[in-house]
DNA sequence: TAAAACTATAAAGCTACTATAAGGTCAATA
DNA sequence: TATTGACCTTATAGTAGCTTTATAGTTTTA
């Protein structure tokens, strides 16, 4: 299977493929004469698993961990679990923070309605005096 | 004012106003004999509506817009209004995402106690199959 | 046979900075 | 006077995760 077939499957462009070569999330596959690359299933799979990773949020580096932790199969799984435990409190708190930005913005967004001039946006105007609770 | 102390005025470092001149964002200073830049008041008033705006996640070209509207100050402000809707939306959605994300990651976990080999943890298991309901 | 589609490598671009390098300027000190 | 230290200058590279572009070689199709 040639990169552009391996692509398509994986939904993904070829490009992104090389780069996870090049990262060394996915290895180096065989070449033909021509020295184009040539892959198997166990790449699939592979590209498969980096692209699930990414859809949940992982890190190119959490994931390159997740994989050192599958080379080594008879291991406890104790870190695969704290590396998942740490992801979900990255994700909480970023919503948290989204959150507080959001309120801020609400309330900033309500001391103007249409129709005013530039001048007298209460928008601009609230955040030119920096009259933002921060934090 | 030099930029040392402009910047320390403004919490940020040197380099950043350095930059923020480089995009267009700040209006170049006049310079000593010696090269060094001299900063006005305005300067001050400037970067600081710049970083209040980074504080609320506007990026660059949005403050570059803002910026524009301001030069214009009798054009009516729908189109700050706007921009901050748009703005809002961006969050919100953000917030919506991580917030399925974290839906999926939490399940992901669960199916994990500790005490497993890697072998058989189920959250590597469970990226493997790809049993994740997408979005 | 010639164009279209595919592959290869290398390098730049994206965001919003941050960091490093290599050097010039200035006031105070030894 | 020489030197230290704090400040300033420009230019360049690094961060994350790709995407885009450039340039060129190969295979497939019309
Ligand atoms: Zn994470
Ligand atoms: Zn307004
Ligand atoms: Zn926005
Ligand atoms: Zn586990």
């Amino acid at each position: 299977m040639r990169i552009g077939q391996l692509a398509q499957l994986a939904g993904v462009e070829t490009q992104t493929i090389r780069f996870y070569e090049q990262q060394g999330l996915l290895p180096p596959p065989d070449r033909q004469d021509n020295g184009y690359r040539v892959y198997t299933e166990k790449h699939g799979e592979g590209l498969a698993f980096i692209r699930r990773c990414r859809i949940l949020g992982l890190s190119l580096a959490e994931i390159h961990e997740l994989q050192s932790y599958q080379d080594d199969p008879h291991q406890p799984c104790t870190a695969v679990n704290a590396l998942l435990d740490d992801h979900i409190s990255h994700v909480r708190s970023q919503i948290t923070a989204l959150q507080a930005l959001e309120k801020q913005l609400v309330s900033l967004r309500a001391s103007c309605n249409d129709d005013r001039e530039v001048e007298a946006c209460g928008v601009l105007a609230g955040i030119s005096e920096g009259n933002m609770h921060q934090q």
